[in-house]
DNA sequence: GGCGCCTTTTACGTTTACGTCAATTCTATA
DNA sequence: TATAGAATTGACGTAAACGTAAAAGGCGCC
């Protein structure tokens, strides 16, 4: 029956374990440090792109589960698919270069900038669009509610 | 039995509203003539956008149903959804001065440009963030790729 | 020693706009 | 008339990333 605190049996506080060296987290923690949810957290790992330790049946995250989620959360931000994080995170190897991962990141990275470049001019296009259409249908307007005199609001 | 061409026939049959040119097409038709697909414009009308009317099983859509095909287009090119358009489109009166529909579209038009904009941006961040990665994994790469010695934490 | 909080697994639900059959009927044309 | 092409309804599938119970087990605390 050990418990998160390998290293602090009298003083058990929550965290903060002076221990450089290994400061395992819960998952309630886990979530409240980087902004998610527990059943994100869950899912993540359900999708292997986690795997904290286990103390019993809870989960105990790691500082490389840290690091990882980092990444997640900056694969997400820039718009990678899990899918894609899983596949580039796949590729480490702490042993080698990894060579390989980097080009595989660098690839998929040219084609997701593309695509945000895409989305931005769609956005723009959107925008003037719906700029346009609001100008109409203010005029319209007007013209329906100041029949007599014009009107600014 | 009676097909579309109800004007070719010497007297008109059944004409519940006078319609001018007889412009009426069937699916296949409209769909080719607006670059969407049959299912689409089942879908729309499932979902109350489109009315064509009948004959007997066959949808034929009428000059109306083009128009409101259209402002669905442009509603979901300016990002909103089938149901945003579907409650504008409710609301509109052939008879009145159709201020109401102008406001709500005017209100939820203020809140997509928000949306739009806020997109813009969170995009331009991605953008950033995306084009700070790649160039240090280029670094990263140049540095595995040379034989020169590097220096890593 | 009861309460409350944390955690677990399982599993269905959500959202949006259609895609993709499947089985069948209707129509046009050779 | 045979057959290809259109059209119909119905219904399940898809994609992404979780949300939301539900039912249960442990833990510390006063």
């Amino acid at each position: 029956m050990k418990l998160i605190s390998a290293g602090e049996t009298a003083a058990n506080t929550n965290n903060m374990s002076v221990e450089s060296g290994e400061d395992l987290v819960r998952i309630g923690e886990m979530a409240k440090k980087y902004g998610v949810t527990l059943r994100t957290l869950r899912f993540y790992e359900d999708k292997g792109l986690l795997n904290p330790q286990r103390d019993g049946s809870t989960r105990l995250y790691t500082r490389r589960d840290k690091a990882r989620l980092k990444l997640i959360l900056l694969g997400r931000k820039v718009g990678f698919s899990l899918r894609d994080v899983k596949q580039m995170m796949d590729l480490y190897d702490p042993t080698g270069s990894n060579t390989k991962q980097l080009r595989l990141a660098l690839d998929k990275s040219e084609k997701q900038l593309a695509r945000l470049q895409k989305q931005r001019a769609l956005i723009d296009d959107a925008i003037n669009e719906l700029s346009g259409s609001m100008s109409a249908v203010r005029q319209m307007l007007t013209e329906r509610t100041a029949p007599q005199a014009s009107v600014a609001s």
